[in-house]
DNA sequence: TAGAGTTAGTTCAAGCGACAACTTTCGCCG
DNA sequence: CGGCGAAAGTTGTCGCTTGAACTAACTCTA
């Protein structure tokens, strides 16, 4: 209730973001269902555990680390498990917790579907923009994750994973 | 298959920009689906029709501009006119399209909607950008559009629509 | 050490989106 | 003008996300 309309090139960004906002998630899912049978949020899961130490993170950091919640967290690693992509076990200390650990088959997994998803990366986002204009989008999301996530507890996971 | 790894500030973009992706939508939904009992899709449906002339739009461009399907659009609207807040009619022409109206009561329920919405869309996103920030953002968007969708088919419509 | 409150994670029901069929209508070509 | 392919929407099924309970385990305090 306090300022009013947004101003013109405040619209035009606001109506192109959320164009973006909608069909790049999508063209992302696509690719990757589509290559490797599996959802961006699959993925996403799998890289963060191939770049963590030991391969493996309880499940509340996980969900941090992903922006997800504990309950879309515990389905996909369910399913992960099923497939053999990722194993869980107890932690030492505390009864309560799980730690999700990436299995051989997991890191198999993520080396042959990188590649091609980074590609896809490349193709939808990063051919799109230069150099500077690459710098550019990093500090505006910096500035939007800060009033979205103020207490930064989801620190920077990574997508396009090495995978090493 | 052709490029390698992202660059570090790729890298930095990339896990930023993911972020925003999940987050944002997700934070809008909850505001309108709070403050207005419907969802980001459902509004932006109602503030595209306030727009247009007559507030009439055939299905299918009506899909277009909410960048969206036909069958997710037929569902929504099925919705949105069991609340009377849109009608269908049937185009003079063409007995196999839809026109789709805004209702009264729909006005209404923009215009009741809307400014809660547009503070929203300040609070999270406009005022951690400064004018340039703006302006870049509109550029960078404008370009991964153009990858997500070349054939332009689906046009600029509007999210904090006015709803005069 | 018993009890209250909190945290970790899972499960269950409900709702929405995606994809594939299906119906109806239109345009076109012989 | 008969028929064939394309276009416009709708409907149905399946899978996933969400939000609300619910269980189990930990911590702090009296």
């Amino acid at each position: 209730m306090e300022g009013n309309w947004l101003s013109p090139p405040e619209r035009a960004a606001w109506v192109r973001l959320i164009g973006m906002l909608e069909l790049l998630p999508a063209a992302l899912d696509h690719q990757l269902r589509r290559d490797a049978g599996m959802t961006h949020f699959e993925y996403s899961v799998l890289a963060i555990l191939s770049e963590v130490p030991e391969q493996t993170l309880r499940m509340t950091e996980l969900a941090g680390f992903t922006n997800s919640t504990l309950p879309r967290l515990s389905n996909v690693v369910k399913r992960l498990v099923d497939r053999g992509l990722v194993e869980r076990f107890a932690v030492p200390g505390d009864r309560r917790a799980t730690n999700v650990r990436l299995t051989a088959a997991g890191h198999e997994k993520m080396v042959s579907s990188a590649p091609g998803h980074v590609d896809a990366v490349r193709e939808y986002v990063f051919d799109a923009l230069t150099p500077e204009q690459v710098d550019q989008l990093s500090e505006i999301a910096a500035g939007v994750l800060e009033r979205l996530d103020p207490t930064g507890t989801r620190r920077p996971p990574i997508d396009p994973a090495p995978a090493s």
